[in-house]
RNA sequence: GCGGGGGUCGCAUAGUCUGGCCAAUUGCGCCGGACUCAAAAUCCGGUCCUUAGUGGUACGUGGGUUCGAAUCCCUCCCCCCGCACCA
């Protein structure tokens, strides 16, 4: 049977069972498991699969250990880039319409696609069968999608608003977007032609007063004002002149839109040449002196405002320009400057930037050789080096009055808000690089009025969401100070916007909710879905999430809805039952916004006993080592990878590509052996069905050991969602004991093989369940495996493996020797075991050690020797140093426990002559070194106890 | 720059919290052998150097702590992720 068909046979048993379709249980323990839902625009890829195997696997591994489990999933489609996808289908945008096609969707398909609701039919279909070939123990009754198109999930997401705004942890405030002026909207990176990743930047506007106007130029560094020693225009410009408010402000011409969109009042009132600027003094903000307008090339008359204020203290560009000016006296002449007053222009300092100095960019200049202002590139990478160089290290000099001696990134703040309440400045917002929109326009800032924030700065919310933090648990336990930290540096979240699918807001129809927003408790959504889904609009009445999710009073929710009282009351009941959820399966880029959003949320909607109890984070699936990408040709989608391996090799190879939070290594190598082994895992549970032999053998005891001892390491992993290392012990390590076991025992005792098989089946059904459910069967056993006891084993009692330990040693350093000497066909081997002295001495040596295991030579060997036989007394001064010396170190801490029983190391290793003879084919003898011919007294000397001699003819 | 995670024997991974059973796990690859007319599959053995075994070197770099360091501390170098209003 071909994987597939397989898999096949097995989803269908379990869907015929309905063993996901998970009801409440009173007389057992709930585990409640999810993940966040996928984004509609696609199919889920690699990716996705290793988040919801993660997922997957712990939902079965809890299941086996006896707990009723439910893992729900669904699908998300809130936001833009389904609409701003769609929109281009009807366009007919080349791109977007081969990107689908490269999907595999039929023409008539994608001209469908053109409207939004097709991608949240088509999709969310897809992913369900692909999850169901994937193998996913999901119960697929809650499904749902997100937006207003699910009118249940809609009134959830509104009835959760208006409690949020109820409890004050919305507020509104102003919002900086980027928007294309020519289509009036808000342009996100999916509708730009180029720009991808550019923001709104917050830059001071700083004003100038002149005579009858101020000239106005925008900064990044207000702290640095104290510096200002001059300003400069483009003297080749044209500049606006244009009534803002009750001001006149002078600035470039494209600068009075701009202002407009910003929410200023602002009329132009005409044009004004650069040249006429130059020469004239105007009063600079902060300091309170009257300084220069001068000329400059690097000043730009068409970006930001056009005129700079000029700090040539620390920034190059302004002392090069200086310098430059500085240097030429024609060019003063030229623009009917008094050259003397020119070169009196000196720069200021204003700051300590450490090792940089306090007057850093005339520093940087020299040091560059920058010869003059039209070497762009190096002064702009001196720009980068010292804006970043002062923000981090700078500290303000005594004489900045009101800053002085505070780091940089305080007294910006500091400065900007002083400023601007003096009426010296506004805050003004430039893009941070060139954006064109989709409809061919340069894109500017607009600041959004009404704008709602979920107001995650709030310290107090913030206190009793690190107070839900603190009671979860985490995986990997490294994940904890990442959360710790987004917590106290989370801001206030933007949390409606302009357009795109999702909820309305409920008090205000032109804003919808964003999809960060309405993803945050929603698994408590699931609980219900399945009730929710035939609700009509008007019985998802608040009263009736209220008393389904809170204390509402459900009799009035019955009256308001339609729905009988009893039936709400069951709801209500099978919330409390599921909720809080015990664990969400993420990638580790979701901490620093959904998850801890989602943490927020629930603080914020429900008491303490519905917070989450658990996160676990994951790394980002990468293919042989490299970032899964369409462009580079290794972007595989779970879909075809399944119909390509099979489901469990694909969950297989995924669980072991990685566990923790390192990004995970998905091996295409791998996965295409990996069949053959769950193959032959098959072949040989069906082949081995009931044999094995009756009798016992000496060696049973210790398979058995073995096999409890790894089962244990792996339910240990296991809890702890380290299922690659589950895997590796029970898929990898155990055969290789158990090949050690056939070789030694020649065929397994029949019980011994049966828990064997039972072991390995039961401990990879989390993983590989359809090849796990196969072979349990083939084993003969009754029932699903998802229903059987993950084993559990025990701690190894280490008697019991001590004696095979030394068999073990004893074979790889014969193997060693021979090698090593040569020899291919030995005539004799001889074991000689360590004579009664050296144990007695290895005991007393152990009872001597200190807690560290260290053991004093002299003590040991005064309280040794007599116990030596006179003609070995040489001999045991040596030994016993080297045992100190020598073995005792590199034993470790505790190695007396090793030695405490004393095995009859020549029994052993007699009762396995056999077993050494089929392997070297020759005679195998075992002496006690006591015994041992004088011809090998050299050897005879090496022995010590769980280490014989070996000597090889 | 800030925050987080890393750098291990061809490749990939375990080990690091809790220092010594660590020349170091496991998979892939490679080499040799068995089986076979042959191949595939499977099985066995090997895969740092040296050596009739318990020796040397080695876990990014350079120091330190310790009887002892892949593991703890410090310096430096390098790689990855995030720094948001985007799902």
């Amino acid at each position: 049977m071909n994987p597939q068909a397989l898999e096949k046979k097995w989803q269908k048993k379990w869907e015929e069972a309905r063993l996901f379709e998970s009801e409440p249980r009173e007389d057992q323990d709930k585990y409640f498991v999810n993940s966040p839902y996928p984004y509609m625009n696609g199919y889920l890829h690699l990716g996705h699969a290793f988040t919801y195997l993660r997922a997957d696997m712990v939902s079965r591994y809890q299941r086996m250990k006896n707990k009723n489990v439910l893992f729900p999933f669904a699908f998300h489609c809130t936001g833009t880039p389904i609409v701003a996808a769609a929109q281009r289908v009807k366009e007919g945008e080349k791109g977007q319409i081969n990107a689908l096609k490269q999907m595999g969707l039929s023409k008539t398909l994608i001209k469908t696609f053109s409207k939004p609701e097709e991608w949240t039919k088509h999709f969310p279909d897809k992913a369900i069968e692909d999850l169901k070939k994937f193998g996913t123990s999901i119960d697929w009754r809650r499904s749902f999608i997100t937006t207003s198109l699910n009118p249940p999930y809609d009134g959830f997401i509104r009835w959760q608003f208006n409690k949020l705004l109820a409890g004050e942890y919305l507020i509104k405030g102003t919002f900086p977007v980027v928007w294309c002026p020519k289509r009036e909207t808000v342009v996100g990176d999916h509708d730009r032609l180029s720009g991808e990743g550019e923001t709104p930047q917050e830059y001071t506007l700083l004003k100038f007063k002149g005579e009858d106007h101020f000239l106005i130029a925008a900064t990044l560094r207000p702290e640095t004002v104290f510096g200002q020693t001059n300003l400069w225009v483009d003297g080749d410009g044209t500049y606006t002149k244009a009534k803002v408010g009750n001001e006149t402000w002078v600035m470039s011409q494209k600068m009075p839109f701009k202002l407009k969109l910003q929410g200023h009042k602002v009329k132009e009132l005409g044009k004004i040449q650069g040249r006429d600027l130059i020469g004239q003094k105007y009063m600079a903000p902060q300091i309170g002196n009257e300084i220069i307008v001068l000329p400059s090339k690097f000043c730009d008359a068409s970006i930001g405002s056009g005129i700079v204020t000029s700090v040539p203290s620390d920034s190059p560009d302004d002392y090069q320009g200086l310098v430059d000016l500085q240097n030429s006296s024609s060019d003063c002449e030229k623009w009917g400057l008094d050259y003397e007053l020119v070169t009196s222009v000196q720069p200021i300092a204003i700051l300590d930037s450490g090792e940089m100095g306090t007057l850093p960019a005339p520093k940087l200049c020299k040091e560059l050789g920058i010869k003059n202002q039209t070497q762009r590139k190096k002064l702009e990478q001196a720009k980068q080096d010292l804006y970043m160089h002062s923000f981090n290290h700078g500290i303000m000099l005594d004489s900045t009055e009101y800053v002085a001696g505070k780091p940089v990134e305080e007294a910006r703040e500091i400065v900007k808000d002083k400023l601007i309440e003096e009426g010296k400045a506004v805050i003004y917002y430039e893009l941070t690089g060139p954006v064109e929109s989709r409809w061919l326009a340069d894109c500017v800032v607009k600041i959004v009025d009404n704008q709602w924030f979920l107001e995650y700065s709030s310290e107090e919310w913030t206190k009793t969401t690190e107070k839900a933090l603190e009671t979860m648990e985490l995986y990997p336990f490294k994940a904890r100070s990442q959360f710790e930290y987004v917590l106290q540096w989370l801001k206030n979240w933007a949390c409606v916007r302009e357009k795109g699918l999702g909820t309305k807001l409920p008090w205000d129809d032109n804003w919808v909710i964003e999809s960060l927003s309405d993803s945050t408790i929603y698994m408590a959504y699931y609980t219900v879905a399945h009730y929710l889904k035939d609700l009509n609009e008007k019985q998802l009445k608040e009263s009736l999430f209220d008393a389904i999710f809170g204390d509402g009073n459900t009799k009035l929710a019955a009256e308001e809805s339609g729905v009988k009282q009893a039936e709400i009351i069951r709801w209500r009941n099978e919330f409390n039952y599921w909720y809080p959820y015990d664990l969400r399966v993420s990638g580790k880029d979701l901490i620093q916004n959904h998850l801890s959003f989602s943490l927020y949320n629930h603080t914020a909607m429900f008491g303490e006993d519905k917070w989450p109890r658990g996160f676990a984070v994951n790394g980002w699936v990468l293919v042989e080592g490299e970032k899964m990408s369409k462009s580079k040709g290794n972007f595989f989608t779970l879909k075809e990878l399944t119909s390509k391996y099979g489901a469990d090799v694909v969950r297989f190879t995924l669980c072991n590509a990685g566990e923790g939070l390192d990004d995970p290594n998905w091996e295409i190598s791998f996965a295409e052996t990996a069949g053959k082994k769950l193959k032959n895992w098959l072949s040989f549970v069906k082949k081995n069905k009931g044999k094995g032999r009756t009798t016992t053998h000496p060696i049973d005891t210790w398979f058995r050991e073995i096999m409890a001892s790894i089962a244990h390491q792996a339910n240990a992993a296991s809890e702890r969602l380290k299922f690659r290392t589950s895997t590796r012990l029970l898929f990898f390590e155990l055969p290789q004991y158990f090949k050690w076991y056939i070789q030694r025992a020649d065929e397994p005792h029949v019980e011994i093989l049966k828990e064997y098989i039972s072991i390995v089946n039961r401990g990879i059904a989390p993983i590989v369940p359809h090849t796990a459910e196969e072979a349990w069967s083939l084993s003969g056993e009754e029932d699903f495996i998802l229903n059987q006891p993950f084993p559990e084993g025990h701690k190894p009692d280490l008697n019991l493996i001590t004696g095979e330990d030394l068999v073990k040693q004893t074979l790889e350093d014969t193997r060693a020797i021979l090698s090593i000497a040569g020899i291919d066909n030995p005539e004799e081997i001889v074991f000689i075991v360590a004579p009664e002295w050296k144990w007695n001495a290895v005991h007393t040596a152990g009872e001597l050690a200190d807690s560290r295991g260290q053991v004093k030579l002299a003590q040991l060997i005064s309280g040794v020797m007599p116990t030596i036989p006179s003609e070995s007394k040489k001999l045991g001064a040596d030994f016993l140093k080297k045992w100190v010396l020598k073995d005792i170190p590199s034993l470790g801490p505790d190695w007396q426990s090793k030695y405490a029983q004393q095995v009859d190391e020549a029994e052993i290793l007699s009762a396995s002559v056999d077993f050494f003879t089929s392997i070297f084919n020759c005679k195998i003898t075992v002496v006690n070194a006591d015994q041992a011919k004088s011809s090998m007294a050299s050897k005879t000397n090496q022995s010590s106890p769980l280490r014989p001699a070996i000597f090889v003819s």
